[in-house]
DNA sequence: GTATCCTATGTGATAGTATAACATTCCGCC
DNA sequence: GGCGGAATGTTATACTATCACATAGGATAC
């Protein structure tokens, strides 16, 4: 498996991928990539961490692209809801999708230390979660899995 | 696997034994169950629903046990932080536990129809999220999964 | 060409969630 | 009876998110 947040890598690929891919995307489907999303979308690929939306907002100020929350909020929606970033609710912020245009349901490990996230595949039908479900009968529609711990790197260099 | 919140059961012995179990832990480990946490950690085993922190201030207040916001989270601190609680982050509420006492790594089954959420287990070590952080070296402390979708209940009843 | 509609954006106000900081009280212990 | 630590009371504020309504821009129908 890759987990592009914790290996070493061209990042300048991973933010043209990724706009590329979004690009691609909203054209078939034709999807309005406008500016402020294609830019929200850059400002979270030039990292591999959550940022909050006042984080972004406060990017997005300081480029004359918006000033009030909602302008962040409904550019984070529209990325989220076709699949190109995906919210973590342990942190209340946002991560670009490394796998935009794919099915696929997440899962993240986050790095208390570094802050850095990476983006792994848990199909919860095939775990333990899925199996108890299953076994009463719940219908799983979606789900959130976020393992909170150290990073490779982090581990390293700390002993706690 | 046993998922009391969604089946029938005798709610009462529900709420007696969770109370009772809180007790004989921080009897043991010389914690205090003082009549703010003990009255939070009820309000809590009244209902298989998560709550939010607010919620359960407001039912403080009517009481006389408190009317600011610390007071409903120094009380959800401790429960959370001794294992009586949990936290449910998609929902940024919370929810008693169904197994106090015992060491276990929570997962979540959240209706959308009707809001009970049921406590599974989901040994992160063990599913393919585990696999793949060991794969990379990542050091998984604790995890956060949540399912949400529709309880048998809601299945039932709805098509949608 | 312009009327219309739909989508996206701008903006002010407010709702909902959570914590900081500091004073006070309670209780066990010396 | 004084001390120290834990818990609580209280005020204020920070952070996260949405509502509501006004405006703009681009496509299509007539």
């Amino acid at each position: 498996m890759d987990l592009p947040g914790f290996e070493k890598h061209d990042h300048g690929t991973c933010i043209r991928e990724g706009v590329a891919a979004a690009e691609a995307v909203c054209t078939d489907a034709g999807l309005h990539f406008t500016p402020v999303r294609r830019r929200v979308l850059e400002i979270l690929l030039e990292k591999h961490q959550a940022l909050g939306a006042y984080d972004i907002l406060d990017v997005l100020r300081t480029e004359g692209l918006g000033s009030q929350p909602p302008v962040a909020y409904r550019a984070l929606d529209f990325l989220v809801k076709h699949g190109f970033a995906h919210r973590i609710e342990r942190l209340n912020a946002f991560v670009a999708c490394a796998h935009p245009g794919e099915r696929h349901s997440p899962a993240f490990l986050i790095c208390r230390k570094c802050d850095k996230v990476a983006e792994a595949e848990a199909d919860p039908a095939s775990d333990m979660l899925g199996r108890s479900a299953a076994s009463v009968g719940f219908l799983i529609e979606r789900a959130v899995v976020e393992a909170e711990g150290l990073c490779p790197d982090c581990r390293e260099g700390a002993a706690a």
